[in-house]
DNA sequence: AGAATTAATTGACCAATGGTCATTTTATAT
DNA sequence: ATATAAAATGACCATTGGTCAATTAATTCT
């Protein structure tokens, strides 16, 4: 078979994510391959290698819509009010969202590229928008001129959250625990410390 | 060939885990194949295993490994003092080991047993003789009484310092940040949370 | 309209993998 | 010596990621 046009380029590139993100989600990444999302979308494996590169280069793409989709749901939580409320509100969506998307949100962080390939510089962009997210609820905590310092917060707690997330979701850790429990302890220590640190002015 | 006396069923199981660890160390997830391991011990595929259930189990087993090594470098940090300074030792000397032997850490991690199997039960006691280390020096900080609140604290910078360090191994969160300064904050930050919380009484 | 050109799609093909198991080879017991 | 039991092998299978010449359909040109 040659030449059909039954999809676009741009087409053929959103069905196989499509079928991709479905295949992942519904059988794990195991089931992730090449045949198998260009079976779901009618199309012969070497078709897909004129969409994207190899492999890998699927997965990133893939990632970038897991990136997005995390963004939509977040950025619809109110941040203004208490600073821990909205956090909490902040880790609540996020740890739904790990538990509804398992099978994505560790792809995202269990791919890994070949030696030498990088990330493209989208998505560390993608990456930065989520973290602008828990840097606003921090901003009443931060006297002006310390915006280095919020940055770094919204990192600690990012990072920090993933790791609960990640331990419990992946069943590392130990059988049970409550998340909610492990990250809202987190945030209202962190919090409340940061808080005493600024007040006495000894941060750092 | 048939049965050698080359080595002992024990020494086989050393033998390819060693192997197992070197490749893995040297070239990463990818090259950690039955057939290199089995190559590099100068036995056949095959004979893997009779070790071996297959390479999930051969895996599980790496990772005791490390849970192990890590256990061996930790156990000798002094716990005493300070519980803010001896935390942060603990979490230079994890840092440090993730550094070193990055891929046998993301292994540990990022291995998923098929559907429906499940870790063996020495892996958990393997890690909760880690997270012992991190109760400790959190002792001092808990009246009597409050151990389970303990446990939990525990919990919570384990799996924060994790998440700090995964994001940063594997570069998802951004190119360059410290995790030394990060996990630095989280400590300190969050004892004194924990700190202030406690002496408030209004602990939860 | 018909021919020539261009581009997309295919599937045979390759090397490698995880895994199985009948066969072979060796050590041990009789 | 012979029989027995255990372990090591490698042919074999299905599946994978990836390549590329051949094929086929859309587009352009005359």
């Amino acid at each position: 078979m040659g030449r059909r046009s039954d999809h676009s380029r741009d087409e053929l590139y959103e069905l196989a994510l499509d079928a991709a993100g479905r295949l992942l989600e519904a059988e794990g990444q195991k089931d992730l391959t090449v045949r198998k999302v260009a079976g779901e979308i009618g199309y012969s494996h070497g078709t897909l290698y004129n969409i994207f590169a190899d492999l890998d280069d699927l997965i990133v793409h893939l990632n970038g819509r897991t990136l997005d989709a995390l963004y939509e749901i977040l950025k619809d939580i109110p941040l203004d009010g208490e600073p821990e409320a909205a956090l909490r509100r902040l880790g609540r969506g996020y740890i739904e969202f790990t538990r509804r998307h398992k099978n994505r949100w560790n792809l995202l962080f269990e791919h890994h590229l070949p030696h030498g390939r990088e990330l493209p510089q989208w998505h560390y962009e993608k990456v930065l928008r989520l973290l602008a997210l828990v840097e606003a609820p921090l901003a009443p905590l931060f006297p002006p001129g310390r915006e280095k310092e919020r940055v770094h917060s919204a990192r600690v707690l990012w990072s920090a959250l993933h790791g609960i997330c990640s331990l419990e979701g992946t069943r590392k850790l130990a059988k049970h625990e409550s998340v909610e429990a492990l990250s809202r302890t987190l945030i209202s220590f962190y919090i409340n410390g940061l808080g005493e640190a600024m007040r006495d002015g000894r941060y750092e």
